[in-house]
RNA sequence: GCCCGAGUGACGAAAUCGGCAGACGUGACAGACUCAAAAUCUGUUUCCCAUACGGGAGUGCGGGUUCGAUUCCCGCCUCGGGCACCA
């Protein structure tokens, strides 16, 4: 810990004995004070605007964007990870002479504002507005630099007035639509709820029961573009696999058939989607779910109608994870279908395990060959028959489902004429044949669902449309927006949307016909606000278009998108939704809005995660017993046990501002990027944080310890050993910043320093030297620790670092060690070391390796057989 | 259940192309300094045997390829993550 009060060191050239020398008795250490420095340089950097660009500037350029931020109003160091890679990532490029652009926003609307509000009476803008103002200080206290000149914020009419000319622009494409969706409807509060609101099947809020409702909801269909979403990705190189499998599974696509069943009740067919159409000999029974349109008829003659009706009232009211969880039900129509292959009549189940908005709502069961039908074949006593078999072997049906998990490579039996085929000619035959008789077709379906927008909020962007009872539903006219929030609204948290109650508001007249109209109430989710905001940073005060196109295509897409990885799968596919919807709209020239994209990992503390993502940060419960174990309840209504020490008011949260007080940004800086790799979860330690403090404290104390040199002389043995790893550290740590390993570019420059210690401890006496090895440090430090680099920098005598200052050329001649050291071995066995000229000749080596007395005694009555040279690496002897 | 990813000292980790395993940093132990403590500086710190010189083993487990494997291949085990009746 630093003494309270710092003192500038007195004559350090006396004491200063390096890393491996003796102190004198007086010694105390040069703590630099991180307080006034920090506020000094950020001051400066702030004044002088450093990171604001001028995008239509010539010069090379790099957008680099961190995921704006929900402001909750705190930010904690596992927060700080994130944006200060991303500073220290702009801060290298910069010095790299890039042009480049770093902007930050606010993704401002959303559900805490709305509670705030309810909970203390305060409007969610003031109460933004409040957050927004705590954490662009704490960006601040980092150090982090925005070009603020391009700040956005989603809550500004400003900015969401071109989310409603958005909404227009999707309506007119028939990308925007009204229709039904099943949703949680909670009748207490009467407003639908998310599904992270539901908890246990109740309201979050009130606790009463939620029920599932069919309501008119507001959609954009992404699915149009399934396909183009999924083929995308394969062009995303520089993606983490891991997010585009995520996507992939997401989307989920599926390349099978739809193929008609006579129904002969109906005097017409019903149509099934199928993945495996090679299997329809074997499909011995068909099941529908419950919801299926087609139901109602089908059961109309059943002697237990209305059993089964309750039962398809039960299932329609569960849960998808409660319908899950109470296995399998069926129940029998007393209808049958015709298998169009085998012209037998198989019985028309409905089934809980058929979900109605996947594929057709209707499938075709070969309970031979999956295991869900297997299952309810089993169940309910229905036949089986094995219509595919693996190459070479016979199985039952009983074992077939469990032997063999391995379906796609079978062979085809008792099926017609593919009979005997490998399963994927098999699939390719009767295919052409479904198609041939005209009875199906080739169909590809994707789990991926239309994106459901509507809220029933008030803190969010309104949907501009109008109800006029005459013309139905009315766009407003672009020359109307934006639609603004009404700013007199009551926050009870009672009744519904807080917006329906503004007559104001509600009140409209139609833009068509004149008549009396409603205005919609319903809001947009959020993701709406931040699937776009990335195209506004270029042209962020444009009030006549949503952004300028020729810059956007110029600066887009994203060269660098560093977030979360709780964004991998909506937030990312929303973004590369609408960028494809902005190209077809001819706004945009490309399809994929971010080139580059990085995860970083979550900062854990005491072994236990932040079960908060990065964007919105809420204060968590009170503690409570189970079993005499403490819990607090995350917002997430996931019960975690609480173990160690944290801070009082929040769950497993180091704040910054102690760790900034006591050590200074820098430290924290530091400490961060070098706990883990970046993409890493890593857990926070208090201990190792002064490991970076010791580090930059070193760096400080070596000024005055170079300042105090004289030697002016000619280059030694130790400055070209000094010289070299400079040289050679400024290559690594560029390429491990390349690559976002951030944690070994720490290390590295920890080496460098601790090489310096070495010299200047060790006897060196070179002033120029020990100063380009020296500033040589700094700048490679300065993406890392800009403070502490700007304030030593100056006291040398320079103008500001990272304005004037570019990164170090490596010198690849500085490089090169002047002697190697060849490890010898014999049969892989380490028996001697060697050290040659780094051009030494192989069979030189060789000669010297064999007169080594430390290898000569292994070689004793043996013969060589080989010898292998890996150029300064080892000679390898093997002997027979 | 399906699909990914990862297992290296007491701890966070490193090893860029198949070539000295454990860089760098914590922690621990010892020494210097101090009346003392803290801080700082210096040294040691994978494990086993040995006072020492030195020797042996070692990157989750079992096998394989290779002169040589943390790295490549096959089979397990464990942990983490994603999806979860998607026909």
């Amino acid at each position: 810990m630093p003494p309270a009060r710092w003192q500038p060191p007195p004559d350090v050239s006396r004491w200063y004995g390096g890393r491996f020398g003796t102190l004198p008795r007086t010694f105390f250490m040069a703590f630099y004070d991180p307080k006034p420095i920090e506020a000094k340089w950020q001051k400066r950097w702030a004044d002088e605007r450093v990171a604001e660009i001028d995008v239509s500037a010539p010069g090379q350029k790099y957008y680099m964007l961190n995921m704006f931020p929900y402001p909750s109003g705190d930010l904690h160091v596992g927060h700080g990870r994130n944006y200060i890679l991303g500073d220290a990532l702009y801060r290298y490029l910069r010095m790299r002479g890039l042009a480049a652009l770093n902007p930050m926003g606010w993704d401002a609307f959303g559900l805490p504002a709305e509670n705030a509000a309810i909970k203390r009476g305060v409007h969610p803008g003031e109460w933004t507005r409040g957050n927004i103002e705590r954490m662009k200080k704490q960006f601040r206290s980092w150090g982090i630099l925005y070009d603020w000149s391009r700040e956005i914020a989603s809550c500004d009419p400003a900015y969401y007035r071109w989310n409603q000319w958005l909404f227009l622009k999707l309506f007119e494409k028939g990308l925007a639509y009204r229709g039904k969706a099943p949703v949680n409807w909670c009748p207490s509060c009467r407003t639908v709820l998310a599904n992270e609101q539901v908890v246990e099947g109740r309201c979050e809020r009130c606790g009463a029961s939620v029920e599932q409702r069919d309501l008119e909801q507001w959609f954009f269909r992404i699915t149009d573009y399934a396909d183009r979403l999924d083929s995308g990705l394969d062009a995303l190189t520089e993606w983490p696999e891991k997010v585009k499998l995520m996507q992939r599974n997401w989307i989920g696509k599926s390349v099978g058939a739809d193929v008609e069943f006579e129904i002969p009740l109906l005097g017409r067919s019903l149509t099934i989607f199928t993945t495996r159409p090679d299997t329809i000999y074997g499909a011995m029974f068909m099941v529908l779910a419950p919801e299926h349109p087609d139901v109602p008829k089908l059961i109309e003659t059943h002697t237990d109608r209305a059993a089964i009706e309750k039962w398809i009232g039960e299932v329609r009211n569960k849960s998808a994870l409660e319908r899950q969880e109470s296995g399998k039900e069926g129940h029998f129509t007393g209808s049958t279908a015709i298998n169009p292959f085998t012209g037998e009549p198989i019985p028309i189940w409905l089934g809980n395990f058929v979900l109605p908005q996947y594929g057709t709502g209707a499938i075709m069961a070969v309970p031979g060959h999956d295991q869900r039908d297997f299952e309810f074949a089993k169940q309910y006593g229905l036949p089986i028959r094995v219509v595919v078999q693996p190459p070479g072997e016979t199985l039952d049906a009983a074992t077939m489902n469990e032997a063999w998990p391995d379906k796609e490579s079978g062979v085809s039996v008792d099926s017609g004429s593919i009979s005997g085929m490998p399963t994927p000619r098999a699939i390719a035959a009767i295919l052409d044949e479904i198609e041939e008789r005209g009875i199906g077709k080739r169909s590809i379906r994707y789990r991926l669902r239309d994106w459901l927008i509507s809220r029933q909020r008030y803190w969010g962007t309104p949907i501009p449309i109008l109800y006029c009872e005459k013309c139905g539903i009315v766009p407003v006219p672009e020359s109307d927006l934006p639609v603004e929030l009404p700013s007199d609204v009551p926050f009870t948290g009672k009744e519904g949307n807080p917006l329906e109650k503004a007559e104001s508001f509600v009140r409209a007249s139609c833009p068509r016909c004149g008549g009396a109209a409603r205005r919609e109430t319903d809001t947009m989710d959020t993701f709406v606000d931040s699937s776009w905001y990335w195209a506004r940073f270029i042209s962020p005060r444009d009030s006549s278009r949503i952004f300028d196109s020729p810059a956007v295509n110029r600066w887009l897409p994203v060269d660098q998108y560093i977030g979360g990885i709780e964004h991998a799968i909506l937030h990312l596919l929303y973004a590369r939704f609408i960028c494809r919807a902005l190209h077809d709209l001819g706004l945009v020239s490309f399809e994929e809005p971010f080139a580059r994209l990085f995860n970083q990992g979550m900062i854990t503390k005491e072994g236990f995660r932040d079960p908060e993502d990065h964007l919105s940060w809420v204060p968590l419960g009170e503690v409570e017993q189970r079993d005499g174990v403490p819990f607090r309840r995350g917002t997430d209504h996931r019960l975690i046990p609480e173990i160690g020490k944290m801070s009082k008011s929040r769950f497993n949260v180091v704040p910054p501002d102690d760790l900034i007080d006591r050590y200074g940004a820098d430290t924290e800086r530091v400490y961060t990027l070098f706990i883990a790799p970046p993409e890493k979860e890593a857990a926070w330690s208090d201990e190792g944080v002064v490991g970076g403090y010791r580090f930059l404290n070193r760096v400080w104390a070596f000024a005055d310890a170079v300042a105090a040199l004289e030697g002016e002389g000619e280059e030694g043995e130790l400055e070209r050993k000094l010289l070299r790893k400079a040289h050679q550290t400024i290559a690594t740590v560029g390429s491990r910043i390349d690559r976002f390993e951030f944690n070994t570019a720490i290390s590295a420059l920890m080496e460098l320093s601790n090489a310096l210690g070495d010299y200047l401890g060790g006897g060196g006496v070179q002033r120029k030297v020990a100063l380009e090895a020296y500033e040589t440090l700094l700048r490679l430090l300065h993406p890392f620790a800009p403070h502490v680099t700007e304030e030593i920098w100056q006291r040398l005598g320079h103008e500001d670092l990272l304005v004037t200052s570019s990164w170090p050329e490596a010198d690849p001649a500085r490089q090169v060690e002047e002697e190697i050291t060849i490890v010898i071995q014999v049969n892989g066995k380490l028996r001697g070391q060697l050290s040659v000229a780094p051009d030494a000749e192989e069979a030189e080596i060789v000669r010297q390796a064999k007169a080594n007395d430390k290898v000569t005694p292994h070689l004793e009555g043996k013969e060589i057989v080989k010898t292998i040279v890996v150029p300064g690496r080892l000679v390898n002897l093997v002997v027979r």
